[in-house]
DNA sequence: TTACTATGTGTTTAAATGACACTAAGATAC
DNA sequence: GTATCTTAGTGTCATTTAAACACATAGTAA
């Protein structure tokens, strides 16, 4: 019985049946799962880990882990991150909580997600408990374990809207990129290609895009100009309703 | 110890650990809180009910329960939201989890949002467990019991976004409305205004939206047309990614 | 028939977008 | 040192979209 369909039931009693709820039936184990997108340069990555867990012992999962009791469910997401595979000061954003019942072999486990993209370049993994981090081209695959590949296609659209919307995209390149590569790692995440001069046109456009008035090194042809982009000007620009990052 | 941090454990050991974590420290109570907005024909409410629960007595709260065991979260708001309000047949969405650790005074409970928008005048309230389901206008709430002003808030930004990108706000109008109606709903919920020419110009351009071929009845001035929206002719041509809704 | 009230309509201007092809700068090979 | 190769970088025109703006219209009520 729920205290819904109680009827009249008078305080005390009422959160009698709170208690004993919240101490029986109703508990549920809480995960958290990264879905830590990394890019390359040229493709789209996902960080998985070998999962060793019956039926699932020869499939790869994303990152995830029990909640604590007692922290943060964003703060979780980091933790877990961090011990299994050594990445730290990563911002991830929430995506949404998965709850079908039957998701997890040992019951019934909702999980909370999190997401954010990152360049592959700029981060060791470190495998501190033998679960094998390793990036995976999105490309390549097809099964996950758990529901973990249907995890994994919502939180790549949530990835592909918020990086049209939102200078997301930027923390996956090197601090200082050029036009080109920028322009790459947008069509090669959103799957469709800019016109090259009218893409320069907007980007140019962005006062919180900087020329950092030096060039590309090392190749054998036309350097092209590095840029940066300057998230404190762009912040700035925002709270007064003046930058409207859109691709 | 968690998992994660136990180093080279063999596959059984492993899962006893899961199994052990699983019904012991990081089991938490789930709830499901619906943010039920209602738009009135000039403001807009948010459903809310009476709290019983201490420290929160005299305080109103969302609509919200403990989820069972063996349902989807989905399908758990909508149990939840007939329980306690009657309202059935009500889509909703999630918004997100919200799991700060001191939420709930009885424990750790983390509680999935999930949102829509209706009209008030067709759905009617039924007060199944003396909880006592009323409107409430948004503009009059500055508190609420546990962290539910900040659900609100989160779900009310949420509920803005998505006006603006899916013709959602058509749940919430007569099946027949005016191009006014239509306008002023967006005006009152955006807290922004539109020029009427612009806003026909561009709602007329949208082939799902249809004059009825029928006209405002007993008004004592010039009787406005009457719209409706076409949901599937939305739909096909949303999949054939011939239909763009923004606004 | 006059007054009242909310509905409904078009044009002009500016801004943003889309399409499109050649020159420029440096490295390398001969 | 000249020619060749490779990728970077640029401008214009046509079209679409957005913004600003004021008066005639259809019905009701006096």
């Amino acid at each position: 019985m729920t205290p819904s369909s109680q009827g009249k039931v008078d305080q005390k009693e009422n959160i009698n049946i709170w208690l004993e709820q919240i101490n029986d039936q109703s508990k549920a184990a809480v995960s958290i799962d990264c879905v830590i997108f990394g890019y390359s340069g040229d493709e789209l990555y996902v960080l998985l880990i070998e999962c060793n867990m019956p039926p699932f012992e020869k499939m790869k999962s994303l990152v995830g882990d029990l909640v604590r009791n007692d922290e943060h469910l964003k703060e979780g997401a980091s933790r877990i991150l961090a011990e299994r595979t050594g990445l730290k000061d990563v911002y991830m954003e929430q995506v949404q909580a998965f709850g079908i019942p039957d998701r997890h072999p040992l019951g019934r486990v909702i999980s909370v997600v999190y997401f954010t993209i990152i360049s592959i370049h700029n981060y060791d993994l470190i495998d501190l408990d033998q679960r094998k981090p390793h990036w995976i081209a999105i490309k390549d695959i097809d099964k996950l374990a758990f529901d973990h590949k249907k995890i994994l296609d919502t939180s790549l659209a949530t990835l592909r809207n918020k990086i049209r919307n939102y200078p997301l995209l930027f923390n996956a390149l090197p601090k200082n990129f050029t036009l080109i590569q920028l322009q790459q790692a947008y069509e090669n995440i959103l799957g469709i290609s800019f016109d090259k001069r009218n893409f320069r046109r907007k980007l140019n456009g962005m006062p919180y895009i900087k020329f950092t008035n030096e060039m590309q090194q090392d190749v054998s042809h036309r350097p092209a100009k590095l840029y940066t982009f300057d998230f404190e000007m762009y912040e700035k620009l925002k709270e007064q309703g003046k930058a409207l990052f859109q691709l």
